[in-house]
Order: structure tokens, then C-alpha cells, then sequence
RNA sequence: GUCCCCGUCGACUAGCGGCCUAGGUCGCCACCCUCUCAAGGUGGAAACGGCGGUUCAAAUCCGCUCGGGGAUGCCA
């Protein structure tokens, strides 16, 4: 349990393999969240010890992706990467005191172990076939050439137990828990010791990590006392964030890393203040909380214990929140850096700050806005082929357009002026009607920025340049 | 197979034995507003997995059962 002397300690520890999994971020952001809640230390630790699998460039992007959240922490960034020596004296000592041992089997023999062992049943793992074997037995193997991993002996009867903030009492029987690789046959050491050594070295006070670590936290656990720290951290382990079929959230599924949702024009508060959600909920019913709010009320106790679906249309209905509460002004500047990507410097740029006013009371994202902005910038402006369909089947459609070309001629350059309600009245028709086909001719579809606005700010010219077209696709 | 964890509306959750004929939010449906689609407004449908206990009283505690997930890796 934690030193009351000591301030509380955390630290996000991912494994840089891939881009940064919601699942993850959540996870950093608890931490971050308590760790300031209890105004303590939160730490970066990028747990590098599968060198095949592991990234620089993906560990850049984790902290990259933690400072688009608006989580900081506090002093320099750990790569185990660097700290193998360290590792491996520990490997050796236990080495030395027996607590751990040498093996050579193939992956081969251990899968026909394994396979052996869920044949009668019995718990699965490796049996501890090598504990005792010879010095002899020992050379020949390494003379054969084989690979050396060691493992660490976990107690073979009794119960491992450890209180979890969360989830309450959590143990398991040690008859479960087979001899587990603390270093593998390249060298390199594995999690669980590479974990348990850094937890201890930095003095780590609360560990607070998913779910489907809850197992290893014996295995974890035993190491620590093996490496003569007796005392247990504080442990709550989240609930998982879950894919709408309710198994573990993964690519298959879409959408998981962060990158993809901050690409997506996902706005950073609104992303963080989804996630928080995902198994903990502020009080008085509050959906819509800032950082500062979370921090002062957050507590891991009363986070959820169930796993929770990751939901996107909710976060973009957040999101969309958030946009409407922003300066339009701070959206000109924040979108500005997309539009130039999409549209070249060339555009208007007084033109681009209208369009962001109308986008901005109907947008769910960022790049929605853009696509809504698309007929109005982009150079190539052109109908889908399901909107000439729904154009063509239109009732009336020459008659709506012509009028609509008509009125456009000569009618005054102003929103008043241009207003179509009364053209088509004139054609007996009502706007519900008679617009989407405007709109179709206008904004290449039937959903858009408001018609009216859209098509004063594309000027007289190309409003009856795009009418005229829109009329030959009707043949 | 073995072990661990979990179980309130479709989804996220509130609920810590009486404030519950179960509240909020997203989504869905209807209506209003309206220049299509949105946004906004109003209203609605919608849940305590099941069975047994404990108790004057159970969504809340206990047991069983069913269901779901996770771990079983020289990934973390």
C-alpha cells in the first residue's frame, strides 16, 4: 500500500508498436486525471523491451498524441530500451538465488506442452520441466546451439491476492500460474520484469492500467518480492473499451487509434471528454465537463468495473457540441491549416471565413465542415451520380431549374434578393419540394450549407453556370 | 479446456437497502421550427439477465444459474 510520506506516483507505460488505441489514451488520461486529483507525479514510461516490435517513431507519437490531449507529465521520458543492463543484472541475480531458472525449449516443444496439458485439462502453461536441470544438461543444450530463455518460478500451491480500487479483492490459485519467460532467447527481458523493476525504481505508488492486465498483476507481483519489495502498489485496473459486438476494441473494428479520430477533425476536448466517460461519470449528471472540472473530481473509486462500447455517433454529437461553443474565429484558424491542404493557398479566404460561420451551428466535425465547404472551393466541382438520379427523377425539375436560372439573372446579389421561396410558389410548388434539386445543382447534393447564403457566396456567374449544367444533365 | 473479471434502456451511465411507478446523455420515433440536410425546441418508446435466499423493505446484500468479456505468448 502507498507510504503515506511519499507522494502518489503514476505513470502510463504503452508499448510503442502501433499508433496510440483509444483504449490506451483513456488509460493515460485516468492516470493523468488521479494523479493530479491527488496532486502527485504523473510519469512516461515507454516500455520498449520487444526490440522487433517496438517503435521510436511510434513512441514519438504516443507523447505527441498525450500533448494533443492536453496531458503533461512530469520529468523525462523512460525507454526500457535504455535500461537492459539493469534488467539483466536483476535476470541474473534471481538467476543466482533460484528463484529463477534456465530453459531451451522450442516454440514447437512448448506448444506441444501446452497442447498436452488442455488435453487432461489441467491448467495451461509450461509444466516447469527445466527447474532442475543439470549443469550437464544445461551445456549440452547451449552446445546444441539452443536459445536460452529464463523463467521465473512461481510458487506452485497457495493463493495470490491483491486489493484493486476498482474490482475489490482479486486472487487466483498459484497452481494456475505456470513459470512465466523473464528473459528472452534474444536477451532482451520481457514485461513482467522489465514492469516490475520499473515500478520499483520509480518508485511508482499507483498503478492504474486496463483490464486485461488483471492477471498479470499476480505474476507481476511475485517478481517484486522476489526482487525484495515486499510492499504491493496501490492497483485499479479499468474496464475495457469495447467494439459494438462487445469483444476487445481492434482494427478489424474501424477506427481505433487516436490519430485517426484527430485526423478526422475530432476536436481534442471533445475526444478527452468522451473518453472520460467510457466507465466514470461526473456528478449531477454533467456530460460536458473541462479538464480543470475532470481533475478536481475525478476518482478511481467510482470508476465502472463493466467494459464500455465505444460509441462514435455520441462523440461526434459531442464533438459537434464543442465546435458550437468555440469561437468561430478559433475555428477560422484552427481549420485554416486543413483548408490549405485541401484547396491550395489560392482560395478566398473572406469567402472561407463566411462558409465556417454557416458550417459551424450544423457541424459534427471538422473535416464535415470541409466536406460541406467542398462545392464551394474545391476545383472540381461536380454532381454524384446518385444526386443526377434523385435530379432526374425530380418532378418538374426543368421547370424548377429554369425559373431558379431565371430568378438568379436579375434578381438583387443579396440573401434577400436571392431568396427561391416565392420562385417556386410561382410554380406551385412548395421549397421542400422544389429546393433539394436546387440543392443538387448548387452543392452537388442534397445536404449542405444553407442554399441561400451558399449561393451568394458563389456569385451570380457560377450560381447560373452551375444551373445551366445542372439542366443539361437532365438531357 | 483452465483461470480471472463483468452483468441497469440499443449505447454511455446515475443508483452504494426505503428517496426508484429507476434519473441523465447519445441514438431512435413523433411533432414544432425551417431554405433540403442538419442544428434547436417539445414530447415519446426503451433497462435492473434468470432463479432462489437474507430483510418489514433489494436494482442495491448472499448463493446458484445463464450470458458476455479477458487471460492463458520468448506481446504488453
Amino acid at each position: 500500500m502507498t507510504q503515506p510520506h511519499i507522494q502518489p506516483r503514476l505513470r502510463i507505460a504503452p508499448s510503442p508498436t502501433g499508433q496510440l488505441h483509444v483504449g490506451t489514451a483513456r488509460t493515460a488520461l485516468y492516470n493523468f486525471l488521479y494523479a493530479r486529483h491527488l496532486g502527485g507525479e504523473f510519469f512516461m514510461r515507454i516500455e520498449d523491451t520487444d526490440v522487433t516490435r517496438s517503435k521510436r517513431e511510434h513512441a514519438d507519437a504516443f507523447c505527441e498524441m498525450l500533448r494533443w490531449m492536453g496531458i503533461d507529465w512530469d520529468g523525462d521520458i523512460i525507454y526500457q530500451s535504455d535500461r537492459f543492463e539493469m534488467y539483466t543484472q536483476a535476470i541474473n541475480s534471481l538467476l543466482e538465488k533460484g528463484l529463477a531458472y534456465e530453459c531451451f525449449e522450442t516454440p514447437e516443444e512448448l506448444e506441444a506442452i501446452n497442447a498436452e496439458r488442455k488435453e487432461k485439462k489441467l491448467p495451461p502453461g509450461y509444466d516447469g520441466r527445466a527447474r532442475n536441470l543439470t549443469q550437464d544438461q544445461i551445456q549440452a543444450y547451449k552446445n546444441e546451439g539452443r536459445p536460452r530463455t529464463v523463467r521465473f518460478i512461481t510458487p506452485d500451491s497457495g493463493t495470490s491476492e491483491f486489493e484493486d480500487a476498482i474490482r475489490g479483492k482479486v486472487s487466483v490459485l498459484w497452481e494456475n500460474v505456470s513459470d512465466f519467460v523473464i528473459e528472452r532467447g534474444d536477451g532482451t527481458p520481457t514485461f513482467f520484469l522489465a514492469n516490475a523493476i520499473d515500478d520499483i525504481d520509480m518508485d511508482i505508488t499507483h498503478v492504474v492500467r486496463g483490464e486485461d492486465l488483471i492477471d498479470s498483476t499476480h505474476r507481476v507481483l511475485a517478481l517484486r518480492r522476489a526482487l525484495g519489495n515486499a510492499e504491493q502498489p496501490f492497483y485499479a485496473h479499468t474496464p475495457m473499451i469495447l467494439a459494438p459486438d462487445r469483444s476487445k476494441l481492434s482494427k478489424r473494428h474501424g477506427a481505433v487509434s487516436l490519430e485517426s479520430y484527430r485526423d478526422a477533425g475530432y476536436l481534442p476536448e471533445a475526444m478527452v471528454n468522451y473518453l472520460v466517460l467510457l466507465g466514470w461519470a461526473p456528478s449531477n449528471d454533467r456530460e460536458i465537463v473541462t479538464l480543470e472540472e475532470m481533475i478536481s473530481e475525478f476518482d478511481i473509486f467510482n470508476v465502472n468495473k463493466s467494459g464500455a462500447i465505444f460509441d462514435v455517433k455520441k462523440l461526434e454529437w459531442m464533438n459537434g457540441e464543442y465546435i458550437r461553443a468555440m469561437q468561430t474565429t478559433s475555428i477560422v484558424t484552427r481549420l485554416k491549416t486543413m483548408a490549405d491542404a485541401r484547396y491550395g493557398s489560392s482560395y478566398d479566404f473572406e469567402r472561407f471565413e463566411r462558409a465556417v460561420e454557416l458550417a459551424q451551428p450544423r457541424a459534427t466535425t471538422f473535416v464535415a465542415m470541409l466536406d460541406q465547404m467542398d462545392p464551394l472551393f474545391a476545383q472540381d466541382f461536380s454532381i454524384g451520380q446518385e444526386y443526377v438520379e434523385a435530379l432526374r427523377s425530380t418532378d418538374q425539375a426543368i421547370e424548377i431549374l429554369d425559373a431558379v436560372e431565371k430568378h438568379l439573372t436579375d434578381c438583387d446579389w443579396t440573401l434577400v434578393g436571392i431568396d427561391l421561396r416565392d420562385v417556386v410558389s410561382e410554380i406551385g410548388l412548395k421549397p421542400r419540394k422544389a429546393l433539394p434539386a436546387v440543392y443538387i445543382a448548387i452543392e452537388g447534393s442534397t445536404s449542405g450549407l444553407p442554399l441561400f447564403d451558399f449561393i451568394e457566396l458563389i456569385g451570380r456567374d457560377e450560381a447560373i453556370r452551375r444551373m445551366r449544367n445542372a439542366k443539361l444533365l437532365l438531357g
